[in-house]
DNA sequence: TTAATTATTATACACATGTATATATATTTG
DNA sequence: CAAATATATATACATGTGTATAATAATTAA
């Protein structure tokens, strides 16, 4: 990045407007937005895809994106790197509440496994964009991306431990180290749907029941470990 | 143009000493090359870290680290998207005869999931470039990346399944889905490998723990799965 | 309406990139 | 030795980038 050569001095009204914007969204002069950040979230979302991370988005793209002048950009977002953890959260939190639903509807343990991976692929098919995103950042970009993803990925995990503990009790079965199997489970899931992004339908189902008979062992292995203190 | 203030130009003892280079290519005419594929490897290794991956090193960039004119590299890749490709493919190698061995050495079953997992860390502590490397090209970049990095993971795949399958018939305990077991620990280790790499020592050590936990379930259940076609 | 206010665009600049072309230099062959 | 030739560098250019500064247009308060 270039460093500015010269400081403005007489656009504190400039910086005193973010401000006021960013907490108080509801202004009562000038002129209205015509521009919205979700237009420039989906603008960016369109951009990214299967070749194209965030990291690799430039700020002229997402303005030629969303058809406005590249200049404008900076009312809403200071960075590029601003609107991407923006991004991230929003992304993570309308994945969070489809999986929860599914997860909630499902009574029995079978079908709670099930339900998941089969809406998460479905998900993946509706949405591609919020899960790409969130599968690729985990790994790639600054330490904030990561550190904004992991953010989303602890509170699914979170949310599954409690649902897999909850359903335990109801069938008498008992899990060690809830927690671990938790993290096992999202990590094999999220895995699975970084792979499967660009497979076809077929394709898709195999890799899906691949990913349940694994959630399968953990649970199973997690019941037993508990019984025979081995290894 | 003020950028190489040194020059490799007849530094031949350099040269010589980086001579792990496989196969000489054996030239018969004109000017010995001053500057390896090695060599550039080393220079895109020094730069990709946790922050940044290949898709976001220039061809100038490296050529600066490596010390040597940005038309230079022609000499040596077409792209680069080309050196990426070899680069994941010699890490990979580097990475497997490293695991191998590591597996090898383990004759019981418990010492085999604790074996490989110590090695692979301490692999991530000693170099980094490799294994950081293949761990994120997995999930960003161009599509052959992509496939660079999944053929050197079902190598890997591979390699663990015959020693489980092995190691098992040994121990008279049988695995159902023997592929998938070796699948959902590849997964979760290299993940672990991810997340790992930006952590200070004492927190590797307690992520590793978890990671072995999670194997443990995996083998455990897969032998279960086996007893009682539940689910 | 008119003036004030502010979002948007236009223009401009310094800088980094990939690479085409030309040139210099080191090494081997004759 | 000199000629041949492979390799490295120098120079240059079109293009893309982030962003500073100035101008324009839309909206509201007066």
């Amino acid at each position: 990045m270039t460093e500015p050569l010269m400081k403005i001095s007489n656009d504190a009204t400039l910086q005193e407007a973010k401000n006021v914007q960013e907490v108080i969204p509801a202004r009562t002069v000038g002129r209205k937005a015509t521009i919205t950040k979700e237009e420039l979230f989906q603008a960016a979302l369109n951009l990214i895809g299967p070749q194209k991370s965030i990291a690799s988005l430039s700020l002229r793209e997402v303005a030629r994106e969303a058809g406005i002048a590249p200049n404008s950009f900076y009312r809403h977002f200071k960075d590029i790197d601003e609107l991407a953890i923006e991004l991230i959260e929003r992304s993570g939190g309308v994945l969070r509440k489809i999986l929860h639903q599914a997860r909630l509807k499902a009574s029995k343990q079978s079908s709670i496994i099930r339900t998941s991976v089969e809406v998460f692929i479905e998900q993946l098919n509706a949405d591609e964009g919020n899960l790409s995103l969130l599968l690729r950042e985990g790994y790639t970009g600054s330490n904030s991306y990561k550190l904004a993803v992991e953010r989303q990925l602890n509170y699914f995990q979170q949310e599954l431990r409690d649902d897999l503990v909850r359903l335990e009790k109801e069938n008498n079965s008992n899990l060690t180290h809830p927690e671990i199997v938790a993290n096992a489970i999202t990590q094999l899931v999220f895995n699975m749907g970084a792979k499967v992004i660009e497979m076809p339908m077929e394709q898709r189902k195999e890799v899906a029941e691949q990913t349940m008979i694994m959630i399968r062992m953990i649970l199973e292995g997690s019941r037993h470990l508990g019984e025979s203190k081995i290894n």
